[in-house]
DNA sequence: AACTTCAACAACCGCCTGCTT
DNA sequence: CAAGCAGGCGGTTGTTGAAGT
């Protein structure tokens, strides 16, 4: 037989959660890590599904996330990732490592979707023919399962994870995690976390109420499952992560960042302030083979896409009809 | 000041896949 | 091998605050 039900849902709270709900579901994760969500309303009382608190944890309230205050970089990736592989919002989230897919699935609703309207819009009165190095040129360039099955994207990380080769620079290693994953910068959990995010509501004033427990996850030792928020690998090493800056830390930017068995690292712990670094960069990046997703990444239409944005902000926009 | 409309986003719902028993 | 659940994902709804009338 199969496993026993998840929750009955009888007596099932619904609705915004709470600061104690908050408190009370981190404590216990900071106690249990992440993972085994069934256990969780059990051993904590409260009277959430197991659903409803990994939703919480993984939107919300695990360390490592940004919200709201999308840069018109992350705005072109978006824009881009959504033309080559569709309302895959957790594909799209893999490439934004501090993004979550629903925070990302909602900016796309609310902000981008009528951003391109208006632009193809416009588009359609001023702008000429799509250039030959349009989304369909660039997805026939992809592997297969990236653009094929809607119903198999975490394959397309597998793929995008095995074609990576991974790099060890030693700076930190986690034998928890599989071979795949080499180095990756140790970043403490409350890191610059949501500091600029503004808000009212207790949602998103409260972003991250993990801040609020001194130490979080500190004495534990990395698992594969909590080292996941604390890490991120970077595949642009020339991407501007200028609101990450502070931190501490190189960030990361990896695919399929959300899911743990897919984090191959590729670079890590490298300021690109200086021309030497640079270079040695740029070296790296040659040395290293990627997968047409992750090269299309480097390409400069990403750039452009967020060029093109910030023009169209101005009011004068002439986008060319990627979409 | 009161009401209506709009925008933003948190959270739920249902489906799918893979895993466990 | 099959049944059935957990976890993951995308679509959608509900709630709240801001802006407009």
């Amino acid at each position: 037989m199969g496993r026993p039900p998840c929750c009955d849902k009888v007596g099932v709270k619904k609705g915004p959660w709470t600061p104690e709900e908050d408190i009370i579901l981190v404590s216990y994760i900071q106690e249990n890590g992440p993972g085994n969500w069934r256990a969780v309303p059990i051993n904590t009382g409260l009277m959430r599904c197991s659903k409803s608190c990994r939703l919480r944890w993984t939107n919300y309230l695990r360390p490592g996330i940004r919200r709201g205050n999308f840069t018109t970089h992350e705005e072109g990736i978006i824009v881009h990732l959504q033309s080559l592989l569709g309302n895959r919002w957790a594909a799209i989230a893999s490439y934004l490592p501090q993004r979550t897919d629903n925070d990302i699935k909602n900016y796309w609703n609310t902000h981008l979707k009528k951003k391109l309207k208006k632009q193809q819009a416009m588009g359609a009165i001023f702008a000429p023919p799509p250039p030959p190095s349009s989304s369909a040129e660039t997805a026939a360039n992809l592997p297969a399962a990236v653009h094929l099955d809607n119903h198999h994207h975490r394959y397309h990380h597998d793929a995008i994870a095995a074609s990576s080769s991974t790099v060890d620079h030693g700076c930190y290693s986690n034998p928890e995690i599989t071979q795949h994953t080499t180095i990756t910068m140790r970043r403490s959990p409350f890191a610059d976390v949501a500091a600029d995010c503004s808000s009212s509501s207790y949602a998103s004033s409260m972003d991250n109420i993990s801040r609020l427990l001194g130490g979080f996850m500190k004495s534990s030792p990395p698992t594969a499952t909590d080292v996941k928020p604390n890490i991120a690998v970077v595949t642009d090493p020339f991407m501007s992560f200028d609101r990450i800056s502070g931190t501490g830390a190189e960030l990361a930017f990896v695919p399929g960042v959300q899911q743990l068995q897919q984090q191959p690292v590729l670079m890590g712990g490298i300021s690109y302030d200086d021309e030497a670094t640079r270079q040695q960069q740029q070296q790296l990046h040659h040395q290293l083979p990627l997968c047409s997703i992750e090269k299309w990444l480097l390409d400069e239409a990403a750039e452009q896409v967020a060029d093109l944005m910030e023009l169209s902000d101005g009011g004068c926009s002439s986008l060319p009809l990627l979409y």
